[in-house]
DNA sequence: TATACATATGCACATAATAGCATATGTATA
DNA sequence: TATACATATGCTATTATGTGCATATGTATA
């Protein structure tokens, strides 16, 4: 029950939320985040440690950039974010964020080029 | 997604999440849930009024008590508590607390004898 | 209408969560 | 090794959240 507040508290933040919807499609470095949900820097950093910290996510540096993925291991995070993703209509924001996602190598002029990075 | 946040917001509360997993088996009145999760009626109470503020339970007073139901109109509150109920042997405490709410007639002796109510 | 019991709520306090800014650290490259 | 850029983190202020206790309110009954 504990596993499962954890995840509730989570993802009872709007940042974090937005951020482990885009997760759960790709990996993103910090830069990405940021631009995508135009969200500071520090303040994706910091809500990113606390997924670090609770190993919901895992990161890999390519040169300057560190990427983040969602990790798939754990069962009630695959549950909840499953759930969010089968009716993700119904949330518009995350919908947006999600086409920013994908349109991201037009968009992210001024952040990482990931497009040009092996990944 | 402010919905889905305000969801997660109110499960991530450990009185909160188990009375909302017992009040979706079964309705029960301010005092059953007290003793049930042996948690003060004080505190129950407002977290009852929480969940009645966001239209998440619903009230209805026979005599002397107030029983709470959880609405079923929800699709959000819905998806949720039914992935908590369809795993529900991952969550000890709930598990037990469901046991315990099964027995209650035999165990609440000092509280509300609902078992005389027709409800 | 006095009493008992169920429930709700006000108040005060403690704790936790969040945010912004500055800055430290890490990495690549000129 | 100086510089630029990506990322992480410390500090502080602010706000939100949870808790306990006392007490108010509502209901039934003697």
């Amino acid at each position: 029950m504990e596993q499962l507040i954890t995840i509730y508290k989570i993802l009872s933040d709007e940042t974090r939320l937005r951020i482990i919807v885009l997760l759960a499609q790709k990996e993103l470095c910090v830069c990405e985040l940021s631009e995508i949900l135009a969200v500071s820097q520090p303040k994706i950093s910091k809500n990113l440690a606390k997924l670090r910290d609770l190993s919901l996510v895992e990161t890999e540096r390519k040169e300057k950039f560190v990427f983040y993925k969602l990790k798939t291991d754990n069962p009630i995070l695959n549950r909840t974010v499953k759930s969010i993703l089968d009716n993700l209509d119904d949330y518009p924001q995350l919908v947006l964020d999600k086409s920013r996602h994908i349109d991201n190598e037009k968009l992210l002029d001024q952040c990482c080029n990931h497009h040009t990075i092996q990944l």
